[in-house]
DNA sequence: CCGGATCCCAACAGATACTG
DNA sequence: CAGTATCTGTTGGGATCCGG
C-alpha cells in the first residue's frame, strides 16, 4: 500500500523540486545546519549563519516551516523571543547535510589545489 | 599529519563556502545526482536536468569542474562530443546528496500535507 | 548539426530604515 | 527582539549567434 514512488526531483514539475531547493539551497541549508545542535532564537541563527540577511534567514526559515522541516515557536514575553527548531524529517534532513558538509570540509585541501590547477590552464 | 580542520562553511569567509554553494546549488546539485550513473553528454544531461536552461547547466559544470568534482572531456572527432564524469570526491559527494534526495522524495507525502496545512493557516 | 558564449530582460538577493 | 517595506544591484533564463 501507499508504494508510489511518483517524486522525482529530475522532473521539472514535481512539487518535491522546490523543496529540495529550500533545504539544499544557499541559507536553507546552513540554517538547517545549525538547527542541528538544538533550537536557536533568531538572532541567535543570524550570528551562527554568518553572512546571511534577516530577509533570506526570515524567507529560508518560513520556507522551511511551510515544508515541515523547522518549527517556529513565539513567546509573546517581552522582550519576544522566538525559537527555531527541527521537527523529526527536518533532523534526518540536516543530519545528512552534515554529512555532505563533513565531507566537503574534510576534502577542502584537494579542491583548493585543483581549483588552483583549473586557473591557471585558464589564464586566457 | 595534515588534521587542520581550519574550513567552516558557516563562517562567510570561508572557501568551502562557495564550494558548498556549487554543490548544493539548484542546477549544480541535480547535474552531481545526475551523473552518478556514470558519464553523461552535455545534451544527456540536459534532457536529463528537466528544466535546466543551457547558460546554467554549462555554468553549474563549469564551477564543479574547477572544483574538481567533474571531469569534461572532449572527444575531438565529428560531431563533436563532449563527456561529463565524475572524479572520486564527486562520486562521494552525490552519493550523498541521493541520499538526502532520496529520503526527501520519500518524505514528500507528508511535506505536501505540511504545506496544505500551512497555507490554509495562512490565508490572510 | 552540437556545444556553448552573448545580449537583454525579468526575477531575486541585499542593505537600510522602519514597525509590532 | 523579530521581523516587514522599500529601493537598488546582482543573478538567472530565453533567444540568438558563433566556432568546430
Amino acid at each position: 500500500m501507499s508504494e508510489d514512488l511518483e517524486y522525482d526531483v529530475f522532473s521539472s514539475t514535481c512539487p518535491s523540486r522546490p523543496v529540495l531547493e529550500d533545504v539544499t539551497g544557499r541559507w536553507g541549508a546552513l540554517a538547517l545546519g545549525a538547527l542541528a545542535d538544538g533550537p536557536l532564537r533568531f538572532n541567535e541563527l543570524r550570528r551562527h549563519v554568518d553572512g546571511v540577511s534577516q530577509k533570506m534567514l526570515a524567507q529560508s526559515l518560513q520556507a522551511l516551516e511551510r515544508d515541515g522541516l523547522v518549527v517556529r515557536d513565539v513567546q509573546s514575553t517581552f522582550p519576544l523571543k522566538v525559537e527555531y527548531s527541527l521537527t523529526p524529517t527536518g533532523a534526518v534532513l540536516a543530519g545528512k547535510l552534515l554529512d555532505l558538509i563533513g565531507y566537503l570540509t574534510t576534502s577542502m585541501p584537494s579542491i583548493i589545489t585543483a581549483q588552483q590547477t583549473y586557473d591557471e590552464a585558464h589564464t586566457d
